[in-house]
RNA sequence: GUGAGUGUAGCUCAAUGGUAGAGUGUCGGUCUGUGGAACCGAAUGUUGGGGGUUCAAAUCCCCUCACUCACCCCA
């Protein structure tokens, strides 16, 4: 029979990778409650149209790397290719404009794109990322920006760099784009063919581009820093001092822009230089026309996504603050059942506890502990039975000591 | 979507075109109230799948599938 194998691209998270999981999870949700985000849960499939609407139906994710079908009653749906979208519907649907102070959201979740997978790119991935709505401040760029690099610095992320441009906005950056293209259009013959596709499309996804050759050519394109109006161009240097104020060290990156079509002004990357190819940690930036794009009031927006399988490949071994775990040992058959007693009597407790029902002798078992990693094992003997009592072996040092079993509350409190 | 590399035991990997092996892990034993060692023994494979060349294919050729990395794109 053929063997059913998981998807292309996904994966199965078990034993020492899902501790690192776990942590990471648990540190998102410790940490970004600080600056007031609170959690939201959005469906994993939408309709395709808020996906076209608002990410761009130029953009690469639209285009090709969405999953898209129909269901039942032909509605045409996807699975999220990322969270930002979703919840600025979510937020609109709910009207949690007018219901939720501040409005600051945060989300960890599964996205999915139909891309060839590599070292850190996979079809099913995970994200976590924080929105900000209607707070148009420069200052709270940088927060977020600085919360997004602490965050790293937190969990011990080590060898990042935070890359920073802005892209403008709708008065300042069809100038740019003008020009831009006039540029590009001149140096046509130079630039690669997906770049010469991209000089009508988006072009400023030339900047995207890896080939020497179109780096070298674009170089001496238009930079849009020097276009920005005097408001981006002010919101800028905000970001900057602000960012200077919070301890956060930066690179300019004028070529830096952001591959869904929604971002203004503020755009922002951090990458690692210890990942592969695909090192982008998170990005993210200021989305000022999305929430109207997608029927809503004219409110701003301010965020960024993290991928955490990428931050995953470089986190160190997380340290297990578990309790500590307990094996049952019982000398021979006869006696499992009082074994089997005072495990339950420890799981009503909340104590890890485990018993091995197929191993016929104490040597078996302590073979046994000793592979699971137990710290304690318990022993039951004909001689503890008659005399009320316990025989507790530290599985580390080989010490073992006999208790009385009206002690053995007052052990596990100073042990477990 | 394009390109390159790799598919052999649960895992890591050997094997000039000539009997498919080792290490490790698993199970049992030496050892019936005491685990990390040592020694002895056992089980496990359609060599990813299909076709071809050959007296003979894990090995050479073709197709296909999967994985990995890169391009592309992005978190």
């Amino acid at each position: 029979m053929k063997r059913i194998i998981a998807p292309k691209g996904t994966k199965d998270i078990f034993l020492p990778e899902i501790e690192k999981w776990q942590y990471i999870e648990e540190k998102i949700r410790g940490y970004f409650p600080r600056f007031l985000y609170k959690e939201i849960r959005t469906p994993i499939f939408e309709y395709s149209e808020l996906f076209q609407r608002g990410i761009g139906t130029e953009t690469e994710v639209v285009q090709k790397e969405m999953y898209t079908f129909k269901d039942k009653a032909n509605r045409d749906l996807t699975l999220r290719p990322e969270n930002t979208a979703s919840v600025v519907r979510a937020a609109i649907e709910n009207d949690l404009f007018n219901r939720v102070y501040p409005l600051r959201f945060f989300y960890i979740g599964p996205m999915f794109r139909y891309d060839k997978p590599q070292k850190g790119r996979f079809r099913q991935f995970h994200q976590f990322g924080v929105e900000v709505f209607g707070d148009e401040s420069a200052q709270v760029d940088a927060e977020v920006i600085y919360s997004s690099y602490d965050f790293l610095k937190e969990i011990n992320i080590k060898d990042i760099q935070l890359h920073l441009n802005s892209v403008g906005c709708e008065n300042c950056r069809p100038k740019f784009l003008r020009d831009l293209e006039a540029e590009a259009e001149k140096k046509k013959n130079d630039l690669c063919i997906d770049c010469q596709r991209k000089i009508h499309t988006n072009p400023l996804r030339i900047f995207d581009c890896k080939n020497l050759k179109c780096i070298e050519i674009s170089n001496d394109f238009p930079k849009i820093i020097d276009y920005l109006c005097e408001e981006c161009g002010s919101h800028f240097e905000d970001v900057k001092s602000t960012l200077s104020i919070f301890k956060v060290k930066f690179d300019i990156n004028s070529r830096l822009v952001r591959g869904l079509d929604y971002y203004t002004k503020t755009a922002f990357e951090i990458s690692s230089n210890q990942l592969g190819a695909q090192d982008a940690l998170l990005g993210g930036g200021r989305y000022n026309n999305l929430v109207k794009e997608l029927g809503g009031a004219d409110i701003s927006g301010m965020g960024f996504a993290a991928g955490i399988e990428r931050i995953i490949l470089q986190l160190d071994d997380a340290k297990s603050k578990k309790g500590k775990m307990i094996f049952i040992a019982y000398q021979s058959l006869p006696l499992m059942n009082k074994a089997i007693q005072l495990a339950k009597s420890l799981w009503d407790k909340g104590y890890r506890a485990y018993v091995d029902y197929n191993s016929k002798n104490l040597k078996k078992q302590l073979k046994k502990a000793n592979k699971i990693g137990i710290d304690y094992t318990f022993i039951l003997g004909e001689d503890e039975i008659v005399t009320k009592s316990i025989s507790i072996k530290n599985m580390k040092d080989y010490e073992q000591i006999t208790i009385k079993q009206e002690e053995l509350d007052k052990w596990l409190k100073n042990n477990i």
